[in-house]
DNA sequence: CAATAAACGAGACGGTACGTCGAGTCTTCCT
DNA sequence: AGGAAGACTCGACGTACCGTCTCGTTTATTG
């Protein structure tokens, strides 16, 4: 037969976002751990022997997907000209930390790193890395104009904030909106930014990696 | 009357102690996610259907398990004297937030937690409940003895360290230890304790649960 | 308290009767492989010890359920004055061939007398051995007025009609009616009566039990 | 090209009678209701989910299994020239009335027809019907030939064997030779082939399904 | 008539098989 | 040549039933 119904692309990674946006579609609808990815395949008219060829696995499809579709959180510097706006602008913006997608994904994705090597790599590189790379950006600049005291630790201080809202929303259950963002910038991270470190030196084994421990 | 070769307890939570205690040393061993009721049973010389008259699921089983075993962390007010020295001791111990064991296992739960209210209930009830009620009763004694100031939100003080100890060894993949506690003490939490919240009013939905959005 | 509600019969027998009548009411309700010890227990408002205490498991119960209450069939000799009338009589009346009940029973009970020798013997004295001691009595009846040839193998003679119904009903599917059970004693049971066994000596290996074979 | 360590048929079918060899040799081990699925899948290396993709449960495998492997009793015409000579080499080949595999099966199967329609549908079709077929003809040039009366249902004949067979092996658990299949068709079958039935007239409801009575 | 031992109800338990589901691998056919 | 389709193995899941066992109570029999 000469007309084919649905073309098959072909192009390299013109496939691969048709079945990562499938992915996101379905994950958005089931969560991480009841998507399957037989039900991707399906979704992306795919055959799951092409999910293998590209990917290693359900963690690592999932780590793509969330790393493609929400990059203004993490790969836009905001530059609002103060800490607490850029702070805000990168947290409530879609695929920020308000946003429950990445969350939830990142919360499947965590037992999985505890024994998968790859794909903690994966996600570090794909997820994690660009959201760093803007938020130390964002410290440094506002430790630049004196906004944070010279001898606080921009590392530390760039954590408090998503380690907040994952205590909040995922272990606490509780929702995270502007407000609460607002209350932890204002009520935990700038008074930490004011306020030098006392007598204990920086922490000293701040770079080790840990998730070789069997 | 012959001694029976392996005693059948009846006495009312005998049995389901030895279970726990197996799902402990399992899980100890392989993790929350390569945990396996057949395995639980096996160790514990129990059936599956003697599982599944008292849990729900392997969730619910495990969130009794670390509930029952790790409890200095959480119910035990060490009342140093100092903040500083409370919070110290309280992540420091057994069973505490540098102890990596429950923080696993949390990690294994949270994205069950999404769809299984039952189970989020559970683990609010059994395990966070007595942490938080020990962590309200100290930082309340610090509020009275001065070290915080009085209207700071001591709700939002107290999950600053967990939240940034999950942070680290859940997602970053660091190493929880007694100085990154200490940094995190000195560095964020003593000086968001001693400085009182600006203009911004306190937060209002603070106690909202949000896990019933679908 | 002094009034028991339902009081527990002790009298010997009597305690086993309402076992075994709930027992057949649950037989007829759900058939034999349907039936559960424990509906059985309930039904009868008994324990499950007791029912393990007076017979050695599901199988001995039901071949006590059906050989206590179909006895007509088996064990009244009915005397008619000629072997058509004894054999439609035996086989038409309640608990007779043409009653579904036993036939049923005896279907599930078939594959576990294969293993359970214990349960094989209970079936041929309790049920099968008073059927079998009516029929030899109205065959050999028969033989002596004449309606039987002197040489004819009565034991063979008596499993025709008992064969052939299971045959009909337990493996065809087909219902088994007077009509059936007619058309059998006419043209093979009363034919094969009136005419010797030609050449061929009598089947020497008669009796021989062969249950023990594995 | 490196030889696979276990080659995956694909053929249509081939994996099916790998599976059914498996289930054959196991059943003439330990029987039907000693068979399990998993012991199944294991001997055939198969997985569960294959048997339960190909068949409905345990009984529908076990139906296909014997129906495929033992066929000379029931779809081979021997043709001897005289009825008690085909009747003699159906009932005593492999797979014959005097083979006890395929008799137990029957057995284990019977109580299971009761509920479960489809698979008596499939008993019917795939076990019976052939034997059923050949045993027509059989009969059909036996009468022809004038071994039986014109008058004489064929039906009802073919029958006796069987039914007695079961009720030998089965009910009364004694063992089924050739001279007891002799011994039936000389003073049975035989008999009633050369006397024409009497008065009564031809069973009327002969061919009604019952199986469909709850 | 009270004490005692046997028998009982209730039902938890270990064990085993069931039937289902998802991950990841592999083969065949189609485009 | 490379992808869609989907069958396959593996292994965990949660359920059901059997036969055993223990517990606390009731009953019948003794002192």
């Amino acid at each position: 037969m000469s007309s084919p119904v649905h073309s098959r692309p072909r192009v390299e990674g013109e496939r691969e976002e048709q079945i990562l946006d499938a992915a996101v579609r379905l994950l958005l609808e089931v969560g991480y751990d009841r998507l399957t990815l037989d039900a991707v395949a399906l979704e992306a008219r795919a055959s799951k022997a092409t999910l293998y060829r590209r990917w290693r696995g359900k963690a690592e499809i999932v780590v793509d997907a969330i790393a493609r579709t929400k990059r203004c959180g993490g790969s836009v510097d905001p530059d609002t000209g103060t800490l607490r706006g850029d702070l805000m602008a990168m947290a409530c913006c879609d695929g920020g930390l308000t946003d429950d997608a990445p969350l939830s994904v990142v919360a499947g994705l965590m037992s999985a790193m505890k024994h998968d090597h790859e794909l903690t790599r994966a996600i570090q590189e794909r997820f994690l890395a660009p959201r760093i790379q803007i938020g130390r950006i964002v410290f440094e600049r506002a430790q630049r104009r004196g906004e944070i005291e010279p001898d606080v630790d921009i590392e530390l201080l760039f954590d408090v904030l998503p380690g907040m809202v994952m205590n909040r929303r995922l272990v606490l259950g509780k929702p995270v909106d502007e407000d609460f963002i607002a209350h932890v910038i204002d009520d935990v991270v700038l008074p930490a930014a004011r306020r030098s470190s006392p007598a204990v030196p920086t922490h000293t084994s701040n770079r080790e990696e840990i998730w070789n421990v069997s």
